[in-house]
DNA sequence: GATGAATGAGTATTCATTCAT
DNA sequence: GATGAATGAATACTCATTCAT
């Protein structure tokens, strides 16, 4: 693994353990066991590590949320595939999962990294779901984006809960869940 | 209002204006009206004002939540007592909302802290609602932590949205929202 | 005398000893005796020192290069006056003339710290002092800035040469300095 | 051009634009177009490098100072060839005759640098000029050394006005300063 | 000889904390 | 209890220097 690489992991595993607050150039340093001044061999400052850490996650989680999308399944398939991959990537990958989700509101994050374009346009193949949805009367009607956060949300809340070990998530409480954000928007 | 309510309320409001990570002491000092070693009579460090911020803010939302809770009226009605509640808190109270939202699964927050008991029990008069449901066949069955979480998950998304002005929360769509929370958990 | 007059103390002498250049602030914290953070209560930054320093030394040399000034005296008397005191306040005071002359013409001075006023406005008296000569047709006619500096890089001169030991400068040569620079500006 | 060459111009290059004080060798690296460990096969340090520069430039100067220098002309011939090749070559090479004034008085000299012996002896032929016309009575009796710095003093003076474009040096102010320098030091 | 990635000691500056008043 | 001058460990970042290629 490049030199890159460890600095960029080894950010992301700090970031995780104790939060964006408190990751040190010099935590980072030891983590990856690269000199000090490497670093600003690839990054000009910390600002733009986070940055990559982040571009990268978002990259990965996009091209993880349409993984098996079938353009030509029924509505209630393709909404269901969508939203277990997104639940799927937060269990297997809840460092990525939860950077995003804090640093996608923070104030340190730049306009342009946080309206990049993520892989395989996930962001619009759910808005188009959502449309399709509303159009055929099966969704309530709502702004299409505050429906998108709304079942976000759901998601993210329910990670989180997992996150801190307040329940396990099976193949069981998996569907339960699909089911409720499912059922949460429908008219 | 005595310097500790100053210290506390000065700290809230920086960490809504700025976040928890640019929250330094001497803003805090300079925003409360008091001498840098004052805050020292009455916390040890900063670690502790955000954890008694923390808690104070829990005890509030912890009362808020049960507010008009009658525990003689039907399930259908307590249930929508207690979304509203928790809806209107954010909608009153936006920095505390905030605050216990993304502190409750910070990596700063100590679990005993988290896991602390609300006022008046909250958590358990919510928690009772849900599996008193599930007894009656009227709600899914799952973890009840998990469906609390899925509940909370919800009211969070729509108040963050709301907070960045995408929408207003008039009536209607109050009642719109916890008719879809309802939904959600229907069997 | 005071944390701040300490530092100012320890900066001017380390600039004399080792240049500018290599001043840094740990060596100023040790020299002054202070730790590094009281810098901070006084100076907002290393340049605020050096500024701080420069100031106070203009205002010393601005007081000196007046003393024993009679507007009265012969034109050849009040010259040979202003080019002794600047030269024996040189001989005096060589960290603050050296640093003075550097710095002054330095790409790290500020506009409004080179063009200060002088104590007892010294420029202008040297300057008005040129015009008179000029006009009585004693000083040979050029632009009287070039003129004031030509006298003043006669003395500068002299002085780096006195610095590093070149020749001693007693009664005798500075009377032939002074004598010297009167005939250099004659018709 | 040799890349040893080529260093050495780009750090004079560098001094003259932006002073010695912040010249790194990221940026003599990136001027001359070499590679960063390539120093390192000339120069054991930046010291070295510096003073490599200004032992060039005080042969050159040296070398220049003596150009037309014929010892069987007249006292006044000798004496103003010496302090118009000495103003020439200030106005020639700015860059070096300011280097060479700054850093012969500048605390990272080393003594045996600055009391190096100057092509042809440029230095002595100056003194012996002075020494000549002291016998003679033709100058004013001071210490030679003295009187060295106080003519260099005059053409250093008038040099650093003509940098700043204060005014034009023609054939004609050029006369008038060879004139002043010599009226200075006469009996 | 020439290179440039890697290094770490050193820099200016910040900030939680102490303590004499 | 209340204060704020003084502190120094810690931070982000720079830069001369090394060394494997």
């Amino acid at each position: 693994m490049s030199k890159k690489q460890d600095i960029m992991v080894a950010t992301l595993d700090l970031i995780h353990e104790e939060g964006l607050q408190s990751v040190t150039f010099s935590k980072i340093f030891k983590r990856a066991n690269v000199g000090s001044g490497t670093i600003y061999n690839y990054f000009v400052n910390k600002e733009e590590i986070v940055h990559a850490v982040y571009k990268e996650a978002r990259l990965h989680m996009g091209e993880y949320l349409v993984q098996g999308f079938i353009p030509e399944a029924s509505l209630y398939e393709r909404f269901k595939r969508l939203q277990l991959n997104r639940l799927q990537f937060g269990i297997d990958f809840p460092k990525e999962y939860l950077f995003i989700d804090s640093f996608s509101f923070s104030p340190y994050i730049s306009p342009e990294v946080r309206n990049m374009d993520d892989a395989h346009n996930s962001r619009d193949v759910v808005l188009s779901v959502i449309i399709e949805g509303q159009k055929n009367g099966i969704f309530k009607e709502m702004e299409s984006h505050l429906c998108h956060q709304l079942i976000h949300g759901i998601i993210t809340s329910i990670l989180k809960g997992y996150y801190v070990q307040k329940y396990p998530l099976n193949e069981i409480q998996i569907q339960q869940i699909l089911e409720a954000s499912w059922k949460a928007i429908l008219v």
